[in-house]
RNA sequence: GGCGGCAUAGCCAAGUGGCCCAAGGCGACGGAUUGCAAAUCCGUUAUUCCUCGGUUCGAAUCCGAGUGCCGCCUCCA
């Protein structure tokens, strides 16, 4: 079986297949840094991380790059001009480039609370300036821009496939005529490759003047690029980024090279919160911090923005979240089983009990992630494999290569707890005062120790076979 | 107004022409286990896939119409 992707400009899931064997080049787009990254961002960062972990689980050598716009990202594309960090940095009154840093630092130490892979690269836009420039020159020399005063404008005109990506072609976006026209322009969907302004905070020199700043859309043409190549394999994004972000990329970078620019355009879709989308208004935005401020972990999260397909509509609510929790306190539970087992403890008889069940659970998890990354396949197969264990157990040598698949699935998905839980040796001497007080009978004794043990974050659990104790998250 | 997507049990969520009287999860209910248990286990929980037509030997899956919701076109992953 190969794995297939969704491809977003050509409508159908394709077969993937690597521009150069083994090796693949992929473009994420990253975030905007004005602000602390909310969970509709996380999940579009989480689809490229399970992306990424299923194509180095494939055995393909991954290079990532996710950036980091850190300028140029207007807050009207239509061009009026004010840079979304320096819009922040004035409510704030502070310094643009403090704003972005410390974005920057929050963004970074959200991903690897998620338990994101960090990219091979994260390169940030005001360190590519000169890169963005030469593609404009070239636009410029190849007639695709045309410069008016300080400010150069791609045409879309001039590039007949503009609108293949989101079915907003030339002609669709006059009939939409929702774009201010702006005089300077020839067509009002000309977008901005460079733009100058002396009031600007982060501004460059160039050739168009003293005071000039990259468009939106440059950035991305021009990192990925530098770090990758004229060719990518995979660009993915939100699907809010098709248009007009990575039409507009198409249109620059395809233009410029005169090669394709993606291979595969892979969109996240939006999530959603009650329902709706979520607004600052409706207080809804929430970001790591308030999800933790709820008593949910980093890791519960992402169980729960992977659980559901990624180009499904997601309707977060703290319902699901706590739902999650439980699903996934559930996988914990088989892991512990399975590691348990692998040290012989509660194992069937036969070594090679439940073989079965973990070689339909093994194809059965790999064929949904190839399918298109279908996640809830995936973990379907794992909680049919806890089923299949629980009812009829587990052997010592079935377990060894359990475990081995379960690495796999957390190489994947990123979200098990594989570091063997240990008991200190105060937890120990608990469990053993708590044992001793039930031999005598002692039910009020051991109920204070096993809430003691509980307060702990230790369960226990009195079976036939003694008693089990398992780590909660 | 233009472009696009989605509608499956109480809830979340796969499946996209026969393996489906529809996977998996959460919850609920019943039972088991237990000194007790909020812990754990077992069982039950959609003859049906938004509605109405059509195509087909056969449709949740294809086509048409309708309804509802969502996204983009303006900020946003």
């Amino acid at each position: 079986m190969s794995f297939q992707v969704f491809d977003s400009l050509s409508k159908e899931k394709r077969v993937f297949q690597p521009l150069e064997p083994g090796v693949v080049r992929m473009y994420n787009c990253g975030p905007t840094v004005y602000g602390r990254a909310h969970i509709g961002n996380l999940r579009t960062f989480l689809f490229a991380d399970v992306l990424r972990r299923w194509l180095e689980c494939r055995g393909l050598r991954v290079v990532q790059v996710m950036n980091i716009t850190d300028v140029g990202h207007l807050l009207d594309d239509a061009d009026e001009g004010e840079d979304k960090i320096e819009a922040q940095a004035r409510r704030e009154q502070r310094d643009p480039w403090e704003i972005s840093r410390g974005f920057t630092e929050l963004f970074l130490r959200d991903m690897r609370a998620l338990g994101c892979k960090e990219p091979a690269v994260r390169p940030k836009a005001s360190e590519h300036v000169p890169e963005m420039l030469a593609i404009i020159e070239g636009l410029l020399a190849k007639g695709f821009a045309y410069q008016v005063g300080g400010d150069v404008y791609y045409e879309v005109a001039k590039f007949p496939r503009y609108g293949r990506l989101s079915g907003n072609t030339v002609a669709e976006l006059e009939a939409g005529a929702r774009i201010d026209v702006r005089e300077e322009k020839r067509h009002p969907a000309d977008f901005a490759l460079w733009k100058s302004d002396p009031k600007h905070l982060m501004k460059w020199t160039s050739r168009f003047g003293p005071d000039g700043f990259p468009g939106w859309h440059i950035e991305c043409s021009a990192m990925a690029r530098k770090h990758l190549g004229d060719q990518l394999d995979i660009h993915t994004g939100g699907e809010d980024n098709v248009f007009p972000h990575h039409e507009c990329e198409i249109a620059q970078s395809e233009a410029f090279t005169e090669k394709p620019f993606a291979n595969y355009w892979m969109h996240a879709k939006f999530l959603q919160v009650d329902g709706g989308k979520m607004s600052k208004r409706l207080g809804n935005v929430w970001n790591l911090d308030d999800v933790e401020a709820r008593g949910y972990t980093p890791r519960q999260l992402r169980f729960a923005l992977i659980r559901g397909h990624y180009r499904g509509p997601l309707n977060f609510t703290w319902g699901i979240l706590e739902e999650a929790k439980s699903a996934l306190a559930k996988l914990d539970d088989l892991v512990s089983d399975v590691q348990a087992a692998v040290r012989g403890e509660r194992v069937a008889p036969d070594p090679r009990t439940g073989a079965e069940a973990l070689a339909g659970a093994r194809p059965r998890f790999e064929q949904g992630l190839d399918d298109d990354l279908n996640v809830p396949q995936a973990l379907a197969a794992l909680f049919e494999l806890r089923s299949a264990f629980l009812e009829g157990g587990v052997g010592r040598a079935t377990a060894q290569e359990a475990l081995d698949f379960l690495r796999r699935a957390d190489a994947s998905l990123g979200v098990l707890q594989l570091t063997e839980a240990t008991l200190d040796a105060r937890m120990q001497q608990l469990i053993a005062a708590r044992a001793e007080a039930r031999a005598r009978k002692d039910w009020p004794a051991s109920d204070r120790i096993r809430d003691e043990i509980a307060a702990l974050g230790v369960v226990l659990q009195d079976t036939p076979q003694g008693v089990v104790w398992r780590k909660k998250a």
